[in-house]
DNA sequence: ACCGCGGCTTTCATGAGGCGGAAGGGCCGC
DNA sequence: GCGGCCCTTCCGCCTCATGAAAGCCGCGGT
């Protein structure tokens, strides 16, 4: 009874795909693996319906169950992962030319599309040498927090800029950017020079350089980011270099500035997450 | 109304959460933006509900909306993808050592998982200049199809690869091994020498050769699998390097025989997709 | 211009099936 | 042995997902 006005009191009302995606959601790097209670209270769904959810969600390849009882994300997930189009054939795409980079530069070096306010890591080479920096393969962080977010914000339209710069902005450390107009300068700056340095901006003692990655109508769709122990290294020794890297993923994508071989029109992505109501909507 | 008939009649039906997995799996690698209606038809859901599902996905961040109004697999998949235990961490390791692999042997480099009957590969590297296999990130084929799959088969529970003998098993080329005997002898074949070879297994004129990478309890988790055009090289060419690349995987990964660092308990996947009855029901 | 068609969006009444409470069972550690 | 925790299963109520239908848009043919 008590139970019942809690629930119905705070609009816990999900439809049942939301309460699916709740459970999946649950998941990130630091829980990797959850027992069904865990899963249960994370998502806030009683246990019988986690329970029933989660059997479906694994007899579909979605979940694993570890011989512990546990659950993780099943193999069947990074299989459909690869099938977003910003991942699997960018991906594919950059990943020689990282490689290349990684090796002239020896530092951590990432490949970021924006998703919603974020910046998702499509790709992550980890030099053996260096700062352990938080950023893996699928990892998510809010834009104005890294270097390679920086650069894509920077060549995002306007009005989107704005709204982000409205919304809340998260500190990681004392020197993030957070105020709005030291941001629009920073920017600013980002597209004047085409390049981004930043230094502990999401992690203390890291200097964080990235510039940006055009696709087929030069519009910017990625960032090359490279992160370096503060003082390691000056970034006029690292931005050549990145600079070349970017321009040959560029042309590989079919960038016309880059020199691209022909304009074929492919898969371009516009609407992210946000809008309920779909671009076609009425107005 | 005979639509209607239709319906009812091949037993349809679905509980709502295989709606909404039917809808993300109508995605594949030959289908990665799809349209409304195109989801609606593959998935077998009423367009409405199609349509509704769609919006709840798109706003989760499963499903992003082209500009053409097409759908395709988000990053929010992707991020989970990467969580996967066997994907993220095991390619991570795994990752520096094969291109290590790939820069010596020019060929095309796999890290293939089990899951279920089949092999993903967790990851790919495509040398340039050789021939174009159809192996991506992501990638899924039957574990009888392809080098990889064929060592993880051979080091599986005997009972598992006997009930996967029994099931029917599709053949690519007029050299695919599909015999359960044939087969059982080549497995015993690949236990006994460590290395599977095999030739115009799942393309014509490609050779395969794959090897075992070892978890914790020196249990077979992974294989590494190269690819090349048949008659380019030996089979002794490449086993030594991959045997090497292999073992400091396995080494890493803290198998004992590759002389492990630490035992230190961990992730172990043991139920696959396939049984509804999960393993602490009743006998 | 007209019409038809295919695709997308929205609405709404209906009843199937999802839901959560509760009970039962197993496995700890105290 | 007992209490706590976690997992599993069952069942009746009632919500909410469902599919039909209608409206809209844009396109192409005649």
């Amino acid at each position: 009874m008590t139970v019942l006005a809690d629930r119905s009191a705070e609009s816990h009302r999900l439809t049942s795909a939301q309460r699916v995606l709740s459970i999946l959601g649950v998941f990130d790097a630091e829980n990797l693996a959850l027992s069904l209670s865990e899963i249960s209270r994370r998502s806030g769904l009683t246990l019988s319906t986690t329970h029933r959810l989660l059997n479906e969600l694994r007899c579909w390849g979605a979940l694993i169950r570890h011989s512990d009882g546990k659950y993780s994300i099943g193999l069947r997930i990074l299989e459909l992962g690869t099938l977003a189009p910003q991942g699997g054939r960018l991906r594919e795409i950059a990943l020689p030319y990282l490689h290349d980079l990684q090796h002239a530069l020896r530092a951590n070096i990432h490949l970021g599309v924006p998703d919603g306010h974020d910046v998702i890591y499509v790709e992550s080479l980890r030099a053996r040498d260096t700062v352990p920096v938080p950023s893996r393969q699928g990892g998510r962080w809010p834009l104005h927090a890294t270097g390679s977010g920086l650069v894509l914000l920077a060549y995002a339209p306007q009005e989107f800029q704005e709204e982000l710069l409205a919304s809340e902005l998260r500190s990681y450390t004392a020197k993030t950017l957070t105020d709005p107009d030291e941001l629009r300068r920073f920017l600013a700056e980002v597209r004047r020079s085409g390049v981004a340095v930043v230094e502990s901006q999401l992690t203390y003692g890291v200097m964080a350089v990235a510039v940006p990655i055009r696709g087929p109508r030069d519009k910017v769709v990625a960032a090359v980011g490279v992160t370096v122990p503060s003082g390691s290294a000056s970034p006029h020794a690292l931005i050549p270099a990145m600079t070349t890297t970017a321009r040959s993923i560029s042309r590989a994508l079919g960038a016309p500035s880059a020199g691209a071989p022909a304009p074929r029109p492919h898969w371009r992505v516009h609407e992210a997450t946000r809008p309920l109501t779909p671009p076609g909507a009425r107005r």
